[in-house]
DNA sequence: ACGCTATCGTAC
DNA sequence: GACGTACGATAGCGTT
């Protein structure tokens, strides 16, 4: 038997728009369509309908004529969902299904009368979350709930109306319905009208009997029979609407490939992008896309002098380097990819090999070079590229050098859309050419080893040009939108010039200690198994100290503690839980012990020696700059900004980090960084006289919360004013507060009331901050980097809450991070100038490290700060 | 065997 | 629930 599926077009735009959290691409809200185009491909997959039409509402309808007030309680349509609502049916009929809206009926009414057509032949299933719908329910009708992943039929009726479908209908009458302000009878309930419909069979039947029914009910039922009527007309769903269209039209047509694919880049629907694109109705090069027609090897001078001649006539360069790691020192470069048109690009191959033998014939590296050097050292020729970092780095590590660094596209995105954690080019290309790139992993396949060198010329043209013309397309189109934005000086004069900066610092790597970390490890495994068999024996038996599951069974259940706080899954175990249970048992203190060193040995001293090159001896971590939301950098592989610190034992990692011989660490870092910003920011008043009279900060801090002088302020107060100024820089409810000082809420509240009075300036900054964000939709730094704040006007408390503190928190954070951005390029100036000596290795956050040739020491750290 | 999530802990 | 930004280790579970 075919399916005929109806979709509740209207109930669904409702369900995604609030189980979904907000989103958008350019500004416009999105959500709802990305939920309701992940609804109908969840139900071609998963149901494959034969038939199938979706139904929105279409303003009042017949039920406001025969009761005014029908859905009349029911809130405005969010605005967000406003926004989207007339974009659905496009959606839908792009996809290719049948979309209808009729004006006097309600989707209901329409989708019954489908209902009732199809029950004969077809098996009809309803798409809905919508109780009315259980009425209809019948052999060959049954509802879908599809984000429930649930099937209605009669047991399931049963189950939620205590009567079966026949009697959807008397029940809804006398229970009315509070969401469309269907009135029902007082007093009865589904239950209660369960019940009188065992007893009589229908609603007439009880209306008539309803003076021998004994008591108020009787009573009611006999003065609401009217309103039970009229309840009854307005739930019953109409099944013979002249709806102008035979069943045969409810069927998938070819949908229109090409507007969906233009709604898709326009909304930034990746996945189904992706879907669409391989599904191959719509050719690749459609729209907006990339044409491979004019991508080309170079495999001569003459064809690369032409090159050459074409780029210095357009006056900029797209490139990317094909090589064989992705480890800048280890890379071999083995072609040029270049772009210098709209249209076409050309790939020069230096070190193809065919299985194992040199490709003939191609150029050289060195030959290549000689010809493309100028242009790549040429400043008034533009060069771009995706994460040049990585370029520039691979070059620099073959004695080549770059000028004239123009865009690259990863910074750029990462400018337009800080939060987002995908800035690959294959995402770029998807989401705003709608261009599906050659996955790097499907070019490997097609060679016999893993190496690029290896792949077959004609593959490698393809995919090197393809990243090179993507590059080209990109910049062109998004520089513009960075320009609009207000980004452009952010761009130019500090992500792109600090981009080598990094390059360098990675390439440049730190020194560390192999011996002494060993030891270390060693040292630390001991005292673990010591530890552990302390923890075995006051447990009274063994057990995985590392699982926090096991743990929570130790104490909670076999040692009888008392949880403090739960988390997703059972009773946390984490530092302040087991610190605040030390204070009544032994078990947990040694836990903390126990955690601490497995800590430090398994993240640092056992992982450390393991990253050391194996050419330079030395440590190569890798900065990101387009990771984090706030504009700060982030760092792996190892991560080299979470070095322990604190801790006789953490420091004792930390002293593993050496410098080469006849040098030294100078470690500059700002104070305060973040408070000085909001200090900036508030202009006038008690933050920024500390900061201009250089005072300690907290001790300033304590003095105005606490009414003391200097000279009175206790160490308990010096620190509660840290505590209060650390969250000053997060937004920190009293709750925090009262849980880090371990004080009553009440009291915390005191607190933050005395700090805002004695700093109104504070105050009066962060509302204008929560203002802003308010109205804008996203926060900004001093120089005007942007985070979209997608919570800002949710409905929702929490998640509004959550968005304000990014509002406060995010401009603080982030010109923090602009600023030492800024000291990282100066430094770097200063050092190519030869005005200071040394050279940049570690950038944490608001720290650089530099290694310094001794008895340089001193005029460094004075120019540096 | 591998990948994902949860929990925990390190830094600023 | 309740303080922002990261990265990474281990456990434990589900999928291939």
């Amino acid at each position: 038997m075919k399916k005929l599926y109806l979709v509740d077009g209207s109930n669904h735009a409702f369900r995604v728009f609030f189980a979904l959290p907000k989103m958008t691409a350019n500004g416009v809200n999105t959500g709802a369509l990305l939920g309701f185009a992940n609804m109908l491909k969840k139900l071609e997959k998963e149901h494959s309908p034969d038939y199938m039409a979706v139904v929105f509402d279409k303003g009042k309808s017949f039920r406001n004529d025969i009761y005014p007030e029908y859905k009349g309680h029911r809130p405005d349509m969010p605005e967000e969902l406003r926004e989207q609502w007339p974009k659905f049916p496009d959606l839908v009929r792009a996809w290719g299904y049948p979309c209808l809206a009729m004006a006097g009926v309600e989707a209901d009414d329409v989708i019954g009368t489908f209902a009732e057509w199809g029950s004969e032949e077809l098996e009809v299933t309803i798409v809905s979350g919508d109780k009315d719908f259980y009425q209809l329910i019948r052999p060959g009708v049954r509802i879908l709930d599809i984000m429930k992943d649930r099937i209605i039929g009669p047991p399931e009726v049963v189950e939620k109306f205590g009567v079966g479908p026949e009697s959807v209908i008397d029940v809804l009458a006398m229970a009315g319905d509070s969401s469309d302000n269907v009135p029902g009878v007082s007093g009865i309930g589904a239950k209660t009208a369960a019940k009188l419909l065992a007893e009589f069979g229908t609603l007439e039947a009880i209306l008539e009997n309803a003076p021998s029914i004994r008591g108020k009910r009787g009573a009611t039922l006999v003065e609401e029979a009217d309103i039970a009527r009229l309840s009854k007309r307005l739930v019953t769903i109409k099944t013979d609407v002249e709806v102008g269209m035979q069943l045969d039209e409810l069927q998938k047509d070819r949908g229109d490939a090409e507007t969906l694919h233009k709604l898709f880049v326009e909304w930034q629907f990746r996945t189904h992008l992706r879907d669409l694109l391989e599904s191959g109705d719509s050719s690749p090069t459609s729209g907006t896309g990339l044409s491979s027609d004019g991508y080309r090897p170079i495999l001569n001078r003459t064809e690369l002098e032409g090159a050459v001649a074409g780029i210095r006539k357009a006056g900029k360069v797209s490139f990317d380097l094909e090589t064989t790691s992705l480890d800048p020192l280890q890379a071999t470069i083995v072609g040029f990819a270049l772009c210098w048109e709209d249209e076409g690009a050309a790939y020069v191959p230096v070190n193809h090999t065919v299985d194992g033998n040199r490709l003939t014939p191609q150029l050289s590296l060195e030959e290549a070079m000689e010809i493309l050097d100028p242009v790549l050292n040429d400043p008034a020729l533009g060069k771009m590229g995706q994460n040049l970092k990585y370029d520039i780095g691979v070059l620099a590590a073959n004695g080549y050098s770059v000028q004239g660094i123009e865009s690259d596209t990863m910074l750029m995105d990462y400018l337009l859309e800080p939060e987002r954690n995908r800035h690959s080019l294959d995402d770029l290309a998807l989401r705003y050419l709608g261009h599906r790139m050659v996955p790097f992993s499907e070019v490997i396949a097609t060679s016999s080893s893993d190496l690029f060198s290896e792949v077959p010329l004609d593959k490698a043209v393809h995919y090197a040009c393809e990243d090179a013309h993507a590059v080209w397309k990109l910049h062109h189109l998004l520089a513009p939108r960075i320009a609009e934005r207000g980004l452009t000086e952010l761009y130019t004069q500090l992500e792109l010039p600090v981009a080598p900066i990094l390059g360098e610092m990675e390439r440049e790597g730190i020194g560390v200690n192999r011996e002494e970390l060993v030891a270390l490890s060693e040292e630390f495994g001991e005292r673990l198994e010591t530890i552990e068999a302390r923890i075995h024996f006051l447990a009274g038996r063994p057990f995985n100290v590392a699982s926090p599951k096991e743990l929570q069974v130790i104490l909670f259940e076999e040692r009888g503690l008392k949880p403090i706080k739960k988390t997703k899954t059972g009773f946390s175990t984490d530092a302040d839980t087991l610190e605040a249970l030390s204070a009544v048992d032994p078990l947990p203190g040694q836990i903390l012990a126990y955690r601490t060193l497995a800590k430090l040995k398994s993240t640092y001293a056992d992982t450390l020696p393991s990253m050391i090159h194996p050419q330079t001896g030395r440590i190569h971590t890798s900065f990101h700059q387009a990771v984090t939301a706030t504009g700060r950098l982030s760092s792996n592989h190892p991560n080299l900004q979470n070095i322990p610190i604190r801790g006789e034992d953490g420091r004792r990692i930390r002293s593993c980090f050496i410098p080469r011989p006849g040098n030294v660490f100078l470690s500059c870092d700002y104070s305060q960084v973040e408070l000085r910003v909001l200090a900036h920011f508030c202009e006038s008043g008690p933050l920024v006289e500390a900061f201009r009279e250089n005072q300690d900060i907290h001790l300033r801090t304590a003095s105005e919360i606490f009414g003391l002088p200097f000279d009175q302020v206790g160490p308990d107060q010096r620190s509660a004013a840290k505590a209060i100024n650390f969250g000053i820089v997060y937004g920190m409810s009293a709750f925090r507060l009262s849980n880090e000082l371990r004080i009553s809420r009440k009291q915390a509240a005191e607190y933050l009331d005395s700090y805002f009075s004695r700093y109104p300036q504070v105050k009066a900054v962060q509302a204008a901050m929560v203002e802003t964000a308010k109205s804008k939709g996203y926060a900004e730094t001093l120089w005007g980097r942007r985070r979209q704040l997608a919570g800002i006007l949710s409905s929702n408390a929490r998640e509004r809450a959550a968005a304000e503190r990014l509002a406060l928190n995010t401009p603080m954070q982030g010109t923090g991070a602009d600023i030492i951005k800024r000291a990282m390029i100066l430094v770097q100036e200063a050092i190519q100038a030869g005005e200071i000596s040394g050279t940049l290795l570690l950038q944490v956050h608001d720290e650089l490290l530099l290694e310094v040739p001794e008895g340089h020491v001193e005029s460094t750290a004075t120019k540096v700060s």
